[in-house]
RNA sequence: GCGGGUGUGGCGGAAUUGGUAGACGCGCUGGAUUCAAAAUCCAGUUCCUCUGGAGUGUCGGUUCGAGUCCGACCACCCGUACCA
């Protein structure tokens, strides 16, 4: 008997497709619903690794099962192509951005084309393109017309040395990852997108998100983090002047022992000018770095201004003003009072500079005992609890306290009861050069525009990169900053001279709105000059299924949200839930170890052999297991799968064994069993030359055929609920289950027949190749039948689901101790009999007296005995 | 630090959602086939002091019954706003 030849097989069957138009959106039936099926588009570093096979493999089986269940879909492809990585090899290589991204994305279509994943390729475009980003821009200046666009200054990392701009990734302890400069913080000029304003709508509306993850719904709201409070004056006494402060907790007021403001509040920095010791604190301070995690795991540090305020319910007692560096800027008005007692943060500000520590809440446990609280606490009660010390909040709750201080503050004329988020607008400037170039010019008369800012005209998009730029290590920074020419431009409003932004866009941005332009872009290959056609977007959003790595669970979800809802409201589509993503799926990620070479290089693993590196020599160190990624270098390869045991084999292996969502340390070892799995079908199929038809319905089948056929109807169950639920590994060991039962069958019959046409059918949206020549070989030469992957999905019939007969664990005290073979409909009195009579069961109670006898019918006899 | 998640045999994992723990696959062991090997096929495979007992990261709780629910902890992973 032959052999399954991927090599052969898998060309022959994409020609086929292709010739079918099968995965063509608009050679779809317009009659039927249509299905909106997308992952995540990759970034195009150059190789695809298994991370990707596995979330198109995981795409790819849903478009097809939708297919097969009667929906016209849309599943498209296409590249995240601008970002830092293409700048990074400019340095490195001497290679233009442009030459290696597209280059990148050459290499890695060859894999994925050979993989035979169901997209539509018509489709597909790179962020890159300049048809793209012309459209990009165009929607900067329509959110620019909506208000959703601003101007303020914002920090970067500042490299020193290099005199460039760090992302975070790039600053190591603090320090330059290619100078080992220390890292300052600068103060820009930035461009933001106004995503507090939906700040509401982004939030609420998650609850309407029912085909989404539990968990990615909590993460974005604690991400937005709408947070009721007070905004509130502390006045200021002799220099002083009053500060604005925000806080969740009006309540512990009369526990406050200090006011504590960011060293980047505008009064400290006009302090500072005149203070060299504050100075020297704020750059203390700027060390730490801009992130968050950076700031919060930092020991809490503090300075003393000398400044006092007055409590705003006890005018005649004055707090001290304290600079901290675990104070945000971003947040609230970036001042707070500190109330020890309550806080933790506070308490531990308040144990390290000796600041009194009084408590206001008595814990509801403590009532009656210990009225005066007086030992000393060893941590901050954070705890539900009744007011004391707090004069009129006395005996009140915490939630009552609350109100009765903001009303009070009010009538005081302090301040107001406000609404904060945690949630800050989106800073979208990049100085860098492989992005979109943000559409404005600057005026040289700052009465032009907005303070000498100018949106580029329409009519003059796109703002195209020049080419002609230069990369080099010894010269980093923004080449569009260093272009001779490409930056100077007549003002479009007043022709004064006049330079152009040279940031560039953000590249989340790019990928906030892809999805629109694949739905309602270029889908006959006719580009259209706007960024997609309203209509078609409009009919085919939202994407019904969105599939992707968990790490994007909040950024790139929201901001695409964002997105939609600030296309919605400039008129450009018509979705009015404003959520671009019905459905969604997160992947767990593809881990693998990581190594560094002696010289602390990350090296790949195909480059190590018995700890050494292969290329150099050099002794590895195993690091820890992360995510695949190119920075780090942990990537492995899928071709030398795909080369050795096919497309099919490939896919297959990525989705059955672990659960989708759950992360995957990357190890070939199992693939071998994929591979058998294959050859098995091929056996199964080939062993029998009598082309039944595989939509043979063998309805007069008995005794062991009519149980393959229960089985196989079963397994139709069961390997549906598992691609429905997104547990493809339960289906894929359904299958295997039938395949085994078929294989131990020994007839060429109907029920045979049947059975594997089934199979062939389920089998179809995983390993689609094999499954077209299976289902060919089947049907014979003359059959007029579709190609499988334009064939319905098989359909369970529930008569064949039932059994008579069932078999029930008898337990006795809650372990299992026989079983019995009843009647499905047997009586509880009837099974109590049976169970007790049983001689194993009888053995087991002994001297034992019975004194309870759990039935649950269908399930479980328990026996509770003494 | 904060937010979110995960933890079951040697390994990946299954478990009708509170009811037979270990389906299915890998690996391993033995056998068949072969001059031999590969491939393939068949059987076995949670552990132990084995007519019994223990067991789903740890400790405790609820229940007739807990991998599943509750509480405390441990380890690891993701995110933490300029990696994408």
């Amino acid at each position: 008997m032959s052999r399954y030849n991927a090599a052969e097989t898998e060309p022959k069957w994409q020609a086929a497709w292709k010739a079918a138009r099968a995965f063509d959106a608009n050679a779809q039936d317009s009659t039927k619903p249509k299905f909106y099926a997308l992952e995540m588009f990759p970034y195009p570093s150059g190789k695809i690794h298994m991370g990707h096979v596995r979330n198109y493999a995981m795409g790819d089986v849903v478009a097809r099962y939708k297919s097969a269940r009667g929906y016209r879909v849309l599943h498209p492809m296409g590249w995240d192509a601008f970002g830092m990585p293409a700048e990074n090899a400019a340095m490195e290589k001497g290679v233009h951005p442009k030459g290696w991204t597209y280059d990148n994305i050459e290499a890695m279509k060859g894999p994925m084309k050979r993989l035979g994943f169901g997209l539509d390729w018509s489709r597909e475009f790179a962020t890159c393109d300049v048809a793209y980003y012309k459209q990009q821009q165009a929607i900067f200046l329509a959110f620019m017309k909506q208000g959703l666009v601003y101007r303020k200054k914002a920090k970067v990392n500042w490299d020193p040395v290099d005199m460039t701009v760090l992302a975070n990734e790039q600053v190591i302890d603090g320090k330059g990852w290619r100078s080992g400069a220390l890292v300052e913080q600068k103060e820009l000029d930035q461009w933001f997108f106004k995503i507090t304003h939906y700040g509401d709508e982004l939030s609420n509306s998650l609850d309407s998100l029912e085909r989404w993850p539990e968990k990615v719904r909590t993460m974005q709201k604690n991400w937005i983090g709408r947070s009721e409070g007070a905004q509130f004056k502390f006045n200021g006494q002799d220099d002083c002047p009053d500060i604005e402060v925000f806080t969740t907790r009006p309540d512990t007021l009369f526990g406050a022992s200090f006011v504590a403001l960011s060293a980047d509040h505008p009064l400290i920095k006009t302090l500072a000018k005149d203070n060299a010791k504050m100075q020297a604190f704020r750059a203390e301070c700027a060390k730490i770095g801009t992130t968050e995690e950076a700031i919060a795991t930092a020991e809490k540090l503090g300075f003393d201004t000398g400044l006092r305020v007055a409590h705003p319910f006890k005018p005649d007692e004055s707090l001290p003003v304290w600079i901290a560096n675990f104070v945000l800027m971003g947040y609230g008005t970036g001042a707070i009072f500190g109330c020890p007692a309550h806080d933790q943060r506070d308490f531990d500000f308040a144990s390290k500079y000796d600041l009194p520590i009084k408590r206001v809440i008595r814990p509801h446990i403590n009532e009656g005992a210990d009225e005066s609280l007086t030992e000393a606490l060893p941590e901050a009660y954070m705890g539900e609890g009744t007011l004391i010390n707090s004069a009129f909040l006395d005996g009140l709750s915490k939630e009552a306290a609350i109100r009765a201080a903001i009303a009070k503050i009010e009538e005081l004329g302090l301040g107001t009861g406000t609404v904060q988020y945690r949630l800050r607008d989106w800073g979208v400037s990049r100085q860098r050069y492989w992005g979109a170039p943000i559409p404005i010019i600057y005026c040289s008369d700052t009465s032009c525009g907005d303070n000498g800012a100018v949106p580029v005209p329409e009519a003059d998009l796109p703002v195209q990169l020049p080419d002609d730029v230069v990369f080099d290590a010894d010269n980093p920074g923004n080449p569009l900053e260093r272009h001779a020419t490409w930056k100077d431009v007549p003002c479009p409003s007043c022709g004064k001279p006049a330079r152009r932004e040279t940031d560039t866009l953000d590249t989340f941005a790019d990928s906030s709105w892809y999805f629109a332009r694949f739905a309602g872009g270029t889908g006959n290959g006719e580009p259209s000059d706007k960024p997609f056609d309203k209509t078609e977007a409009s009919n085919w959003l939202p994407v019904d299924q969105y599939i992707g790595g968990v790490e994007h669970a909040v950024l790139h979800l929201l901001y695409a949200r964002f997105f939609t809802r600030g296309l919605r409201d400039c008129g450009l589509l018509d979705l009015p839930s404003g959520e671009p993503f019905d459905g969604l799926f997160t992947q767990g990620m593809v881990t693998h170890e990581t190594y560094k070479n002696e010289d602390g290089a990350w090296v790949e693993p195909s480059d190590i052999d018995e700890g050494k590196q292969i290329s150099t020599g050099q002794i590895i160190t195993t690091g820890a297991v992360e995510k695949m990624s190119k920075s780090k270098k942990n990537v492995v390869d899928p071709n030398e799968i795909i080369q050795g045991y096919g497309a099919d084999v490939a896919r297959w292996f990525v989705l059955s064994d672990s659960p989708p969502e759950r992360d995957v340390e990357w190890t070939e070892s199992g693939v071998i069993g994929a591979w058998r799995f294959a050859g098995k079908v091929w056996d199964i199929v080939y062993a029998d030359d009598t082309h039944q038809s595989p939509l043979s319905v063998a309805a007069q089948a008995e005794g062991e055929a009519l149980n393959l056929r229960k089985f196989a109807h079963k397994v139709i169950e069961r390997v549906t609920a598992g691609i429905e639920a997104f547990r493809f590994n339960t289906s894929v060991a359904a299958i295997y289950e039938l395949t085994n039962a078929i294989r131990k069958y020994g007839k060429n019959d109907a029920a045979r027949a049947e059975s594997l046409g089934i199979l062939i059918r389920m089998i179809a949206p995983f390993m689609p190749h094999l499954s077209e020549e299976c289902w060919a070989h089947m049907k014979g030469d003359n059959s007029k039948l579709a190609l499988v992957c334009q064939t319905p999905w098989p359909a369970a019939d529930p008569a064949l689901l039932t059994e008579d007969e069932i078999t029930l664990p008898i337990q006795v005290n809650g372990k299992k101790r026989g079983e019995l073979s009843v009647a499905k409909d047997i009586d509880k009195d009837a099974l109590e009999k049976m169970a007790l009579a049983d001689p194993r069961i009888i053995a087991t109670i002994g001297e034992a007296t019975i004194r309870k006898v759990i039935i649950v019918p269908g399930r479980i006899i328990n026996i509770v005995a003494k």
